[in-house]
Parts: structure tokens; sequence; C-alpha cells
DNA sequence: GGATTTCGCTACTAGAAGTATCGATACCGA
DNA sequence: TCGGTATCGATACTTCTAGTAGCGAAATCC
């Protein structure tokens, strides 16, 4: 029982501090490839680091793209004492900035279609990257676990979509009728 | 200039009817191992021909895919003298349908990612599959293109979103949510 | 029957995911 | 200072898949 608080580092050669530049590797790079022809080889190189040090970190090409996402999007930034309205056109607005990041719509687009044929995938990007939103979003809103589950169906999707239909994001007049449709829902 | 009104066929060999062979192979192949494992070797196999006829008739696997997706649809059943809001609602419920059917989800966010890198594939994915709709409904609905861009972004995404994300299609009550805030839409 | 085109089949190339191995390296504790 | 341990980079490898090339056989028209 002896240094049971203590959390001492275990011994070894710790691992380099390399996640942050090879997430920027991959977004570079799926930006620039799409999500295809983004190969690990093509990532490991842009970063600087060896093909064998990513999978030693991420299981599987999906598994980092997805670790990449997680990275990007990040927390909401939800302000204190909005209204509810103001809460949904923040997530809405913060989504679209995000999506339409260099690489991010690529990846994201990637990752679902793996995701479709592989339910440990899908079971990541749900858990990982939907449920924090979701979960902040039905406490924000005071609205049901379905409600915003349909809320995020509708923003990502939408946003997804057009991204992938034009390669170019959701134009600024087109987010704003977004903002406007999805607030109109909210009881 | 002699038999320039006759389109009398061309000699040889005529290219024996399997396109609806092929087609039902490729969907039932993509909704059982998913779009990236479904190999073009794998359904020929189940369309029982063989790969080079298929890569005869088109040139990509995602050409392959997407000439399915457009099969797969087919024309917008609308009624003649429908009001707009029923326009709506037909279309958003023929979507949906159609989307919920064994291996067009996966097909259609598969080709959806190779599009994202592949210019040539998002020219075909956009004329073949979604102008036929847009014209149809800019027309049925008195929209104008950017309008009617909106909703199929809106409406698609929405679908293919919940797919991805859960691997089952949208529920019945979602779907009825999503007709009613988009026939608000509507001036 | 001859010309023409598609067919199935086999073999092939190119490229990417993921694995195995090994010497070198960085940190910890004694 | 030195041994233990875990990571690093590099190389080579296996496996799988998209797509291509070339062949003789079959189907249709004239």
């Amino acid at each position: 029982m002896a240094r049971a608080t203590t959390p001492s580092r275990s011994p070894g050669r710790p691992r380099s501090s390399v996640d942050a530049a090879v997430f920027a590797a991959t977004l570079s790079t799926v930006h620039e490839l799409g999500y295809t022809r983004a190969t690990v080889d093509r990532i490991a190189a842009e970063a600087g680091v060896a093909k064998t040090t990513i999978y030693r970190r991420w299981p599987s090409k999906g598994a980092l793209i997805t670790a990449c996402l997680v990275d990007a999007f990040g927390p909401l930034p939800l302000k204190e004492g909005a209204s509810r309205a103001e809460v949904m056109e923040t997530a809405i607005r913060y989504g679209a900035a995000r999506i339409t990041e260099p690489g991010i719509a690529a990846a994201f687009a990637g990752v679902f279609t793996d995701a479709i044929g592989d339910p440990a995938l899908r079971e990541i990007l749900s858990t990982q990257l939907q449920d924090p939103y979701r979960l902040v979003l039905q406490e924000a809103l005071g609205e049901s676990e379905q409600r915003v589950l349909f809320f995020v169906d509708v923003v990502i999707g939408t946003l997804l979509h057009r991204m992938g239909m034009t390669g170019e994001p959701m134009a600024a007049a087109d987010v704003d009728a977004l903002v406007t449709m999805i607030q109109r829902e909210l009881t």
C-alpha cells in the first residue's frame, strides 16, 4: 500500500510530446489530399515522426482522425446567463466555425464513412465527440436528449452535407438561416 | 449524311443487361460490409459478373456507387396540384424512405468522403444526383436555387448524420419533426 | 460468314494499412 | 555511475484493394 497516493511516473523513456504536431499534420494533410489519400505515411512524415510512433499511440487511422477531431473541437464556449436562443446561436456558430477550419470537414466525413461499417469506431465517435456537447446542451437548453440529438443531427449534418457537395464551407447567409430555423424550434 | 435519322444499333456484341444485378449486389455488399470493405471484387462476384465488366461500364468505384445511388433514388413522385407544404412533405418523406433502404446511407456517406478529395466525383454527385431534385423542387416550390439547396442540405444532411452516428435510420417521430421544421421555412 | 464489340478470365502494377524487429535513446532509481 | 525500462526512428515485411492489360470465346449485325 506504500506510495498509493504518489502517482510517480512509470519508468522508462517518457513519450515525447508530439501529439499536437501529429494533429496539425493530420489536419493539414487531410485538408490537402482528402481523407482517403491522406496516408499515415505522409502524416507521419509531415509531423516529423516515424509511422510506428503513430501506431503506438492510436490503434488505427480512424482512431487517429477521431482523436484529432476531439482535440480540434474542444469545449463549447458558453457565456454565463445567456438565454436559450443565445445558447443555440452560439453553439451553431461555433460548430460552423470549427467545420470551416481546414481539414475538419474532410476528416469528419471520412471518420463517418468508416464508422458506418465499424461499430467500435462509431462508439468512439458518439461517446468522445458527440456526448460532451449533448450533455452541455441538454443542461443549457433544458431540452430532452432526443431533442438535443435532433438539433445536433440537423446542424452538423447540414454543414457537412454542404461541404461534401460543394467542397466549400456554408456561406454566412445560409448559416444565419440555419440559426433562425433552429431557434424557432425552441419551445 | 445517310441514315442521319436512323439511330440503328452499333455493331458488335450488345452489352448484357446486368446493370440491375450489379446495383443490387453493390447495395447488398455495402450494406453488409460498409463502403470501405465493399470491394469491387466482392460486388462483381455477388453480381455474377467479372470485375473487368464493371470497370468497362463505370470508371471507378465511386462512379459505380454514385450510379447506384442515382438508380436507387429515382424521380421524385410529386402529385399534381399539391400545395407547397405538401410538396415539401412528400420530398422529405421520400428522401427519408430512400435513405432507410439497406446500403443507401453507407453508400452515400462513402461517396461523400471520396468526393471531398475528388472534384470530378463531386461534379458527378452534384450533377447527376442532386440537380434533378433541385430543379424539380425549384419549380414545384417556387423557391430560389440557393433556398432549395439549403433545404437539400438540411434534409439529406440530417438523415445521413443520424445514420452515421447511430447506424440506424431516423425514427418516425424525428422525421415528423423535420417535416414540421422545414415547412415553417416556406414563405 | 465476316466484322465488330463485349464477355469472362487470368495476371499484373501501384499503393496503402498495419505489423515485426532492432539498435539507439531518454529517463528513473540505486 | 550504472542497470532497468520504455519509447524512438528506421527498415522491411505482409496483406489487401483499386485499377489495368491482354487473351480467346461469344453474341450480334450486315
